[in-house]
DNA sequence: ATTGCGGATGCAATTTTGTTGCATTAGTGC
DNA sequence: GCACTAATGCAACAAAATTGCATCCGCAAT
């Protein structure tokens, strides 16, 4: 059993949302408080069963995954496959630009850390070529999944 | 600018396959080279793909998701999650010819192509930290695509 | 070369995880 | 309160991976 951290106070949770520009619905503000109370990177089955025993009405599954990715794509949260291959979400820290810098993704728990480097600049292309996309997937163990795997 | 091929002798693939104390299948030795001569980690999905277009006869899905759970457990692969929670496989032995550079896969055609640009180097990582490997998915439309799609 | 054993395969069914479509509900600004 | 529409709930769907079991075939012994 890991420690647990301090609850969120529930009008930070509202205007974090707020300032991202979208409602505020209990769905929201329950799945991002479950995060930031979470010691470790939760799986969607994790954090459903948690607010399952929050006495609330329970939250839909469908609309559990879509505030979950919501989260990530405010900013609020990260998501990360862990070593099953099954994602792990947790609350990212508050008042930071993630855009600047790249990611490390434990494989071990799937947990999101941010590194300094920035992101690699795009490669050049041979001509004729479009480029889509870029994603840098680096990934590896964090220091506490390197002391439990020895 | 072609999709790229580099075989492993069909010989070595067989006795590496006898000295794991297995049978040697068909199967086996199929999975076993088209993961040496792919350029990066291949999902299973992939893997099916490249091997049906083989002429030879079509292996069965569960068979190949068997088969590379055994080649990974017999030291001769590699399964890790992917950043979309998918696994991709590589052969143990690493196919030096596609580490020196980055590819391009093609969204359309789905082909893969090697660039010139060298890999992006690894990150200062804290104090702690274990790299497992980093990927950079560098994704768009080849020429004959963007031709194909205007 | 034949035979027999058991590891390996093929196929169907199932599980787990995640997504899409659409009608209904409810948060927010007025 | 009212209107607007983002957000939700439900059902169906899809992708990825696993399980059970009858059959097959690699290969060692004969
Ligand atoms: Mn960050
Ligand atoms: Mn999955
Ligand atoms: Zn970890
Ligand atoms: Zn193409």
């Amino acid at each position: 059993m890991a420690p647990m951290k301090n609850a969120s106070p529930v009008g930070d949770i509202q205007s974090a949302i707020r300032a991202a520009g979208a409602r505020v619905t209990p769905a929201r503000v329950r799945a991002l408080a479950a995060l930031r109370a979470a010691s470790s990177p939760q799986t969607h089955a994790e954090i459903e069963e948690t607010l399952a025993q929050e006495a609330h009405p329970a939250i839909d599954r469908v609309t559990l995954y879509r505030v979950l990715d919501w989260l990530c794509s405010a900013g609020l949260a990260h998501k990360a496959a862990d070593a099953r291959g099954v994602f792990r979400f947790s609350a990212a820290q508050p008042n930071v630009e993630h855009a600047g810098h790249v990611h490390f993704r434990c494989t071990g728990c799937g947990g999101v850390f941010c590194l300094k480097s920035p992101p690699p600049p795009a490669p050049a292309l041979p001509r004729g070529f479009r480029l889509g996309g870029m994603a840098l997937d680096i990934r590896g163990e964090c220091p506490r999944c390197v002391r439990a795997h020895s």
